[in-house]
DNA sequence: TTTAGAAGTTAGTATATCCTAACCTCCAAA
DNA sequence: TTTGGAGGTTAGGATATACTAACTTCTAAA
């Protein structure tokens, strides 16, 4: 895992999408990221080439196996790492933003110590 | 602060390779970044300009003021996420290259409160 | 039936970074 | 005195990403 930020961004965009609505097609992904739709239409046409997403003939993105794999994981972080931070006491707002960076550059390794860790003070009943 | 990543970290890397050495130059810090010279020459034109970087006649590199803030902060985050993660259990080496990362992206906010939180953890013995 | 808007695509632009290649200066060793 | 290497600079290339502009399609409303 190098630099593929902006690809683990659009895949964990669209996991969320489909959470939400019962289709997601490229202009729900430029509308959700704020980004324009000639950026999601090459973003997309990358992530087909890897088989990441595949788009059906009316233009609704799925995401594949290994796409969605990526996804959840992207997801879990943000998760994990956005309550942590509110928790902490760190607006939610920065909280979620911040976690929007750091998902993408952590390690396995890295998030799973500190998933663990806050596993850990949470039992403990440290508030 | 939005991507000033590359920027960050030479100045992190001056600042490092200042309490190693006498003088910093140039290809100093190519070597410890294993960047080319030619990156780290257009770099710090950037630095030069941008004021958080003197470099005298003979090519010592010296942090301004505003630079040596900067470089303090990145390095402050960099200890810190590294020595918590590799306490955390991670090794060493992933916590440092994800440490290197995150001190980049992380906000101020989000930085002091985890911070804290190490501190607190300390405080109650918890290992 | 015509037409305007929504959705998508493609081409070319801009920025950030790093790289290779080519060149300059200076100094120390032969 | 010549010369080769160290240190530095500039120009131009490559990649990643997002943007603007200009089209194409398709569909729904007039």
């Amino acid at each position: 895992m190098k630099g593929n930020e902006s690809a683990e961004n659009y895949l964990e965009t669209i996991l969320i999408l489909s959470k939400q609505k019962p289709v997601v097609r490229a202009v729900d992904v430029a509308a959700e990221l704020d980004f324009k739709k000639s950026s999601v239409s090459v973003a997309l046409k990358n992530l087909r080439e890897r088989q990441h997403v595949a788009v059906s003939p009316e233009g609704y993105i799925t995401l594949t196996q290994a796409g969605r794999e990526i996804a959840e994981m992207i997801y879990e972080r943000h998760q994990i790492l956005s309550d942590w931070l509110t928790e902490l006491g760190v607006d939610p707002k920065i909280a979620t933003e911040d976690a929007c960076r750091i998902e993408h550059v952590i390690s396995r390794e890295s998030f799973s110590a500190v998933k663990k860790h806050i596993a850990a003070t949470k039992k403990k009943g440290n508030k």
